[in-house]
RNA sequence: GGGCGGUUAGCUCAGCUGGUUAGAGCGCUACGUUGACAUCGUAGAGGUCACUGGUUCGAGUCCAGUACCGCCCACCA
């Protein structure tokens, strides 16, 4: 171990002096920065003089590998097949026996009692009389206490206070003594007789053979029971009595509990309140000594000439405060790293010193962690939070899932299915990572990470940046206006063509509900928004259409402006997702101020209802011509001619002609806008788009089959919507409870399908 | 023993206060390199929202119960 130790320790020194940080080994201590350690003192130091960290004689969690004490919390449970043994203890005085039943045979060589419940009338006679303790042949009394179950087994229990927590409180009620059995190193000890220095296991077997053959083992029937185990090493826990540190829980509890009943700490997802809460009012108090050799040493002196304990913020003490000598000797034990760490929100900004970081920082507004350290953490930044500063440390709590592998277990470094990011990083990107992290999921949900996800994301920074790189290249030819801030300026409305409006629209859109959005935690849904408005919009629709006046004869400067205008308003809104490419690419737009880190948080504006609504029929156009031209096999690359009765849409169809030549690839010569009543067209595809009719000459390779078939499955379509919306209006109860916006949109949806199915009979008619 | 979560397309997941015909990515099918991007584009197929009952004009969404999967807590001798 110490060969390895100081392997180890040459290596973290290596690494810590390079960042300029300090060491000091003789004391077993990292310190990387001094503030903290002084911080953990002082707060332990005050504490103790509180009386709320007290040292005692308990029944605590041993690890007998780690060879240390730990906390509930570092205990882990599980299910194990065992058997139930049933052992009979003669009574004293020869006149019958009493019968008791054990998972751990091995601990009846500490038995100092026997319990029944006082109610139990089978027991009340043998209340106080003795029993002859087997192998061992100790006489041992007959208690009563409340906490037995008289209809578990045969309604006594052996009671074994030095290595059972049930045990050591009837054993406490009771009187009794505690005799302990074992080593702190897991083997048995001179008390535990002819099994001293076997191995708990083996003195196990080797009781239960001795049991046996003494006629003292009645029954052995299989049984499945949780048994501890230390989460870090995995070793079986032994409740062992031992000196340890604590700190009084109820006090500290009850402020905390107080906080998060009465709103001042908000938990997301809200169930984590009761989760919460629920530990928080049955905690029981903290063992926060360790015996490791790493950690924050416990700050307490014991003199050897008085014996005066005391607790000190400095870092050493050099003479006892009560008589002076120097013969002190301070406690080797650590702190459990979680006291510390439960400092962090404050002992990080300079407390105990009144700093400005302090002033400025706590209380912080939000703590974002997994629900897996609600208790270890949580709970403990909010206690000492409010004893040390009085208010808790933040206010919102969001906890995200635990992230598991791609088949959903739990990511472990025994195991082997950790995803190391800083592989991950360096293959896909850092903001390829954190935006698949971000989007995963909900809060709260657990998420399976794989790399496909963190693919995808790539890719989407990968569309970002091709679609910036797009954008600076309309821009490099142009003048952009900025407004005050620097930034460019919105568009002047006037001078807007309909491609420019509906984006700008979608974009304040997009800032309105992605606000909305973070504003409620829903991080994932704000993620999916940008990550819709960016790539099915702004790039599939915006900067497809926006190509034709860009590469016009004269370039429309609109479009610069636009692009400028919605782009960088929109990395503003993506930079908490994707940090860096949106940092990076936000420098080379015209931007204002230093860095979009510190930019300020886009506000939503003007939209465009009627522009918005123009291009969005287009947008249906398009989709129906492209739709009609992979039906009828028309090779990509090939412009064919289109006859459009616009009907009630001629204004879009006017304004965004290039447009729908550009995105449908029709032939811009061959397209007539015509207007009236839709008129059939000899060897023709149709459409029917909202109220325009669409014609498609093509001659001599028209499928009329494929033709009708889609017409005939729209009719079907717009009958469904009619038959549905007509079912809807004629119901009573419909039009009279439904608020009018829905019954209003039930009303022209049935309209507009109407409309639809005339128009789509009579282009059924034209095929004949 | 107590509490909580999940069950939606082949896979991984969204679906916020109940309201058009339930969405995305991956995968799949067919086409395709047009001057941002093949880490791409276009079109398409694919779901009785676990089950049963209830509330409601209306339920993936609210309520009750059932089944299965998972998690947390607990002094199960």
């Amino acid at each position: 171990i110490w060969d390895w130790m100081e392997t180890y320790q040459e290596r973290i020194k290596g690494q810590l002096r390079s960042l300029g940080a300090s060491c000091d080994w003789s004391r077993y201590v990292f310190t990387m920065d001094p503030g903290p350690a002084h911080a953990v003192r002082v707060a332990f130091k005050h504490l103790y003089d509180k009386g709320l960290i007290y040292r005692g004689e308990r029944i605590i969690s041993w690890c007998p590998r780690c060879m240390t004490a730990l906390s509930d919390l570092e205990v882990v449970h599980e299910d194990e097949q065992s058997f139930l043994w049933r052992l009979r203890y003669p009574l004293a005085d020869g006149t019958g026996a009493i019968e008791v039943e054990t998972t751990r045979p091995e601990t009846m060589l500490g038995d100092t009692g026997v319990a029944v419940h006082p109610d139990d009338a089978r027991y009340k006679q043998l209340v106080g009389k003795e029993v002859i303790l087997p192998i061992l042949g100790r006489r041992i009394p007959i208690v009563t206490d409340e906490i037995v179950d008289p209809e578990f087994g045969s309604g006594a229990v052996k009671v074994t206070p030095a290595h059972d927590p049930n045990d050591f409180e009837i054993g406490r009620r009771a009187n009794l003594p505690a005799i302990t059995v074992m080593n702190f190193d897991g083997t048995m000890n001179a008390e535990a007789g002819p099994f001293a220095g076997q191995a708990i296991e083996e003195a196990r077997a080797n009781v239960v053979k001795r049991l046996e053959a003494d006629g003292a083992l009645v029954g052995t029937e299989p049984y499945t029971h949780s048994v501890g185990h230390c989460d870090r090493c995995g070793s079986v826990i032994e409740p062992m009595i031992s000196k340890q540190w604590f700190v009084n829980m109820q006090p500290l509890a009850k402020p905390a509990i107080e906080a998060a009943r009465d709103g001042c700490i908000r938990f997301i997802p809200e169930r984590f309140t009761g989760v919460y809460l629920n530990w928080m009012e049955n905690v029981h108090d903290w063992c926060i000594s360790r015996q490791l050799w790493w950690g924050h040493r416990i700050p307490i002196w014991y003199c050897d000439a008085c014996g005066e304990v005391s607790a000190t913020d400095q870092e050493a003490l050099t003479a006892c405060a009560a008589c002076g000598s120097a013969e002190i000797l301070q406690d080797p034990d650590v702190l459990d790293t979680w006291f510390s760490s439960g400092l962090w929100t404050f002992s990080t900004l300079g407390w105990p010193e009144k700093t400005p970081d302090l002033e400025r920082f706590y209380p912080g507004h939000v703590l974002e962690t997994g629900y897996d350290i609600i208790f270890l953490w949580v709970a403990r930044m909010i206690f000492l939070g409010i004893e040390f500063l009085g208010e808790p440390p933040f206010k919102d709590v969001y906890l995200h899932g635990t992230v598991r592998d791609a088949s959903g277990q739990r990511m472990s470094k025994t195991k082997g299915n950790v995803l190391d990011p800083t592989i991950i990083t360096a293959e896909y990107g850092t903001d390829a990572l954190r935006f698949a992290l971000i989007t995963a999921s909900g809060p709260g949900n657990d998420l399976k990470m794989s790399t496909d996800r963190v693919v995808e994301a790539r890719n989407f920074a990968n569309k970002l940046f091709n679609a910036t790189k797009f954008s600076l290249n309309a821009i490099a030819g142009a003048e952009i206006r900025r407004d005050e801030s620097g930034a460019a300026a919105m568009p002047d409305g006037a001078a807007l063509a309909v491609a420019d409006a509906w984006v700008i629209t979608r974009l304040h859109e997009t800032i309105a509900e992605v606000t909305r959005q973070l504003d409620a935690y829903q991080l994932h849904e704000a993620g999916r928004s940008l990550y819709e408005f960016i790539w099915s919009e702004f790039c599939d629709w915006y900067i497809e259409a926006a190509k034709v006046r860009l590469y016009a004869d004269e370039p429309d400067p609109a479009v610069p402006q636009t692009l400028a205008y919605v782009l960088e308003r929109t990395l503003r809104l993506l930079h908490p997702f994707m940090p860096f490419v949106t940092e990076e690419l936000w420098q080379q737009l015209p931007h204002p101020g230093e860095a979009l880190i510190v930019a300020a948080w886009p506000e939503t504006g003007e939209t465009f209802t009627a522009q918005a609504e123009g291009f969005q029929a287009i947008m249906e156009a398009v989709r129906l011509i492209r739709n009609a031209r992979a039906e009828q096999g028309v090779e990509t690359a090939r412009r064919i001619p289109a006859i459009v009765y616009p009907g009630a849409s001629s204004d879009a169809y006017g304004s965004l002609r290039s447009e729908l030549v550009s995105l449908a690839r029709l032939d811009g010569d061959g397209l007539e806008l015509r207007d009236g009543e839709p008129q059939a067209q000899e060897e023709s595809v149709s459409i029917v788009s909202g109220s325009a009719s669409i014609f498609l000459p093509l001659a001599g390779m028209i499928d009329v089959d494929a033709a009708r078939a889609r017409i005939t499955r729209e009719i079907e379509l717009a009958e469904g919507e009619i038959d549905r919306a007509n079912g809807m209006l004629a119901n009573e109860q419909f039009v009279a409870r439904a608020p009018a916006n829905v019954v209003d949109g039930h009303r022209s949806k049935l309209a507009a399908a109407t409309d639809r199915k005339a128009l789509l009979q009579a282009r059924l008619a034209d095929l004949g």
